[in-house]
DNA sequence: TTGGGTGACTAGCGCGCGCAAGTGGCGCGA
DNA sequence: TCGCGCCACTTGCGCGCGCTAGTCACCCAA
């Protein structure tokens, strides 16, 4: 319990002076250097003696020392997380831990004018949870990182995540009868390239079923800008709307509603993320549920791979998506 | 990708060598270090050169040299961010940024064993949003870290961001009339705390306007839960409901509606926290907004006072709070 | 006895930077 | 002419650590 000293930290050199040995045999012992043999007696003293002194070893010292900061950075996207990323992020951090790496999580803003933590930080890897935004690859290489997941190289690495939520959307609505489906995206510019992402496999999954393109509107969340959109779809004889997210779907739902239309008799409507909030309000939002089991230790195997000789990860990412059902959707008429 | 040698950084002993002037030199002008006299010819091109041969300083060499990190920790709670909060932590980023100090934001878990920010990136200071969990003053000032925001030693801190959204719920509840009012709180373990303070607030309004104890219920976010609540509260003469937050909130809506109950009329319902889809369903939800104008403004300036010779900022955080009256909330009948 | 091999260490450099202390030149007052 | 102060730099140390290149004692085969 002795507080021995208030002002200077413990360095490796305390212990060896402590100890009467050299600097790099306490280094060789905390760092369990490879080809590197010490004695059993010697270890245990070290290792003693760093917990009695209450060593600390100097992150920014090691980091300039061997180069490598140990440090993973996650970008993670503008919008809220749901809950079930958010404790996968937790799991992630936990695994890189375990190996000595420390898990930072980060959103950029594009408003924001500081400079990106990349820069500041230097991490070994550079992890995003989607696809890069424009200019991050280059601002992230220009920062010296070299390693970056997903593979900005690789080809077509926008279907890392297989986004099959707007293939349930529409394919359940068709189920319904819905001919006449559209697609309702946010007008807000973080999400443009997730909100075009998701409308392009609605479509796909259009034209599997033999629609035509699905007719779009990109929503502000307000009641004007959804009730505008409502009132448009419902004159082009749209009875069902697959939406980007639970917001949107919400804005679309309460709209509806306020316009006298019942929802789903005169228009069915599905959200994405199963939000918490969606599933309590009348009518309950149907939605696509992600279930992100897995994704987090998936995500720490990656950076490792990336960063030491391990291998990559064997399974893919347990991104599986699932359709919730409730009381929003419904045939038409 | 064999660039090993082309990878090297560019440091400050480069733009000295290429300029044949010496790396201190350099550094004064760098850091515009006081008491140091450069000429502006020299200055000049010390700047040019950095920006031709694109110099990023090192951090983790700066921190180990001036033994100070330049990072700024912001603990976070363990629930949601709202929207506006995100946005000024993005203010108190750009602030800090501008004083070249990074912000970090962090979310301990309570389960994690993953060792804690402040141990890793050791920051020269550490922020909370409102106050000390247990157990993390000492585990911060064993990393070595000794300032904390707010000061843990201060007497009382906990009304440091006083909490008035439910003191305007009851109030405009019972101005509509409602004389037995609940409290619904989240069954939540992770914000039991903020649960706790907001009830009791929203006791001292009751008893202000001279109305007893408020019955209350921790609600899970549940239909079936939010059901046995309502159906419990209505047979005890219950007409209006202050929600913990808008989550809550809508499943004591939702429940209502589903019962057959009529929202305002039969049971009027307040949120706090203004979310977006609150506002979208029908019925909208009427709530608190937090307006935290200024707030990112004041942690910034908190911590720069801490960490320089800078005054404490003058005026207290912008925290104010306000109704906002939507469709949920009416007279009684 | 010699020589090579090995186990158990030590000496010390270099990572990039901040900063204290020093150095030389030049203008200026006495 | 000398001396002094000031400007515009330079020299060089030290931050804590990783790690290469030794050193040294000891043992065993030849």
């Amino acid at each position: 319990m002795s507080q021995t000293t208030s002002t200077r930290r413990v360095t490796a050199a305390d212990i060896a002076r402590s100890l009467g040995i050299s600097r790099a045999t306490v280094g060789f012992v905390l760092n369990d250097t490879p080809g590197q043999t010490i004695s059993a007696a010697t270890r245990r003293r070290v290792l003693d003696e760093a917990e009695r002194l209450g060593y600390r070893p100097h992150i920014a010292a090691r980091a300039l020392a061997s180069g490598r900061s140990r440090i993973v950075l996650l970008v993670l996207p503008d919008w809220p997380l749901d809950f079930n990323l958010r404790r996968n992020i937790e799991e992630a951090s936990l695994a890189l831990d375990e190996a000595g790496y420390a898990l930072i999580t980060y959103t950029p803003h594009p408003t924001g004018q500081s400079r990106p933590l990349w820069e500041i930080l230097q991490p070994d890897v550079v992890l995003a949870m989607a696809s890069w935004a424009p200019g991050q690859v280059e601002s992230i290489r220009a920062a010296g990182v070299t390693r970056l997941i997903p593979d900005p190289d690789a080809p077509m690495g926008e279907e890392e995540y297989s986004e099959d939520g707007p293939l349930l959307q529409v394919r359940h609505l068709h189920e319904f009868g819905h001919r006449t489906i559209a697609f309702a995206g946010s007008a807000d510019p973080r999400i443009a390239d997730l909100v075009a992402l998701r409308r392009r496999r609605a479509n796909v999954a259009a034209a599997e079923l033999g629609l035509g393109a699905l007719p779009t509107a990109d929503l502000e969340l307000t009641d004007a800008s959804a009730s505008a959109a409502v009132r448009r779809w419902r004159e082009a004889g749209v009875t069902a709307v697959a939406a980007y997210n639970d917001d949107v779907a919400a804005a679309i739902v309460g709209a509806a509603v306020r316009l006298g239309f019942s929802v789903p008799a005169d228009l069915s409507v599905i959200g994405h993320d199963d939000t918490p909030l969606a599933s309590m309000f009348e009518p309950r939002l149907s939605t696509i549920n992600v279930n992100t089991v897995g994704l987090g230790r998936y995500l720490a195997a990656l950076a490792l791979s990336a960063v030491e000789e391990r291998p990559l990860p064997t399974a893919g990412p347990e991104l599986r998506v699932a359709l919730v059902e409730r009381a929003s959707t419904g045939p038409p008429g």
